[in-house]
DNA sequence: AGACCTCCATGACGTTGCGTCAACTTCGCG
DNA sequence: CGCGAAGTTGACGCAACGTCATGGAGGTCT
């Protein structure tokens, strides 16, 4: 019998019910906030919704808050790679932008029960919460920003507030896109590319005058 | 003697305490949420700090969402007559979007308090609420575009959508705004007011045919 | 294989905040 | 002045919190 173990897939039973239970709690975090919104669900609820031990979940998770933004960062990660590989791959201006912009709202259309789920809030309207994940993937596109001006593919503004622009109108879009169902992916898509594509030409150059910092 | 009571100011005690209360309730909660952060905040928390009993509190609003909206509303309300303002008053596309942008960044600005105090959550590194009150502001906003394309102030776009990034771009500017201390609200106007004039001519015409609904 | 130890799931427990409610105080009005 | 309406108070029952001693299952060493 080989009793050497394949060190990339099991590392033990251990650790596999710890991956298992962490997982389980998640996903039952995701069902118990859309089903009762952010603000009502209780830790306990989401525990309910396992079959774990309310001991458990403070072995994972030290709050509700944590296991949200455990939600956030599992989206982010699936997201911010696509988005980085179509930056990539731009070899000027418009495909930088539209690039980034068609990927992100296909990733939102095709993936609402996430977004819906998040939104569906009874006592507030409307909220959004930035994770670690989440602003990691903001600085992301601000360092491409950064090298696609050093390399002339984008003239030079001020990256941060560029990268805040386009962050700021990927998500307000996308919640129209969301809101109303007469807005396909393709529609962001053009009306965001279009209003950075005419847009950045005319910006200021660089705000403050040096290298960051 | 007069038995006249002034009508445009005390409506009696009653009224008076209530709105006293009340006015006590939010100030103190926009001091505790600042000071402790909106999750770790109790509605304990806020009424210890008045000299309410706990069962008042409930009387005025029924969680500390509730007395959270009300401060954001409180905000909203104070921000949407100035930028309704500059936007009647704009007689042409630039001086629009221009109003706009440094109104509402001159705003923030001025009272960083409020918009510092919010982001100051520990638990949670970022958050956004959207109350009613503000709601309203993105539709006075949204409906103030639809008059300007009319009338020729704005060219034929999706008004939806152009809300929608104004919006965006607002928020997330602003934010930079806040954190990088190097750009004043005049930097923060003049890049938003740059993309949008630059951008807007390069939209596509309405996604959507005829009128709204 | 067995003994031993380490790790973690468990659920009961004390603590804290929640929302309610009966008793009481204050105001307005005749 | 006296009565009813309106509103305040804090104690109470209940639910969720986070912790911790216990036990059982997984890993390791001989």
């Amino acid at each position: 019998m080989s009793n050497v173990p394949d060190l990339t897939k099991i590392r033990g039973k251990r650790e596999e019910t710890k991956a298992s239970n962490r997982q389980a709690i998640i996903d039952a975090a995701r069902i118990v906030f859309a089903d009762l919104g952010y603000g009502a669900t209780t830790v306990r609820d989401i525990i309910r919704a396992t079959n774990l031990a309310s001991g458990t979940f403070y072995n994972y998770f030290k709050s509700k808050e944590e296991v949200f933004q455990a939600l956030q960062d599992e989206t982010a990660l699936r997201v911010r790679p696509r988005l980085r590989a179509e930056r990539i791959r731009a070899r000027n201006f418009e495909e930088f932008i539209v690039g980034t912009f068609r990927s992100y709202f296909d990733f939102v259309k095709n993936d609402q029960t996430t977004f819906i789920a998040v939104r569906r809030h009874r006592e507030i309207p409307r909220v959004r919460i930035d994770t670690p994940e989440v602003i990691a993937g903001f600085e992301e596109l601000r360092v491409d920003i950064e090298n696609a001006i050093e390399n002339g593919v984008l003239p030079p503004a001020d990256a941060d507030l560029l990268m805040a622009s386009m962050v700021g109108v990927a998500f307000e879009v996308a919640h129209q896109m969301l809101t109303r169902d007469d807005v396909t992916a393709d529609d962001a898509a053009r009306f965001a590319t279009a209003l950075f594509l005419g847009g950045v030409q005319a910006l200021p150059r660089k705000a403050k005058p040096g290298k960051k910092k």
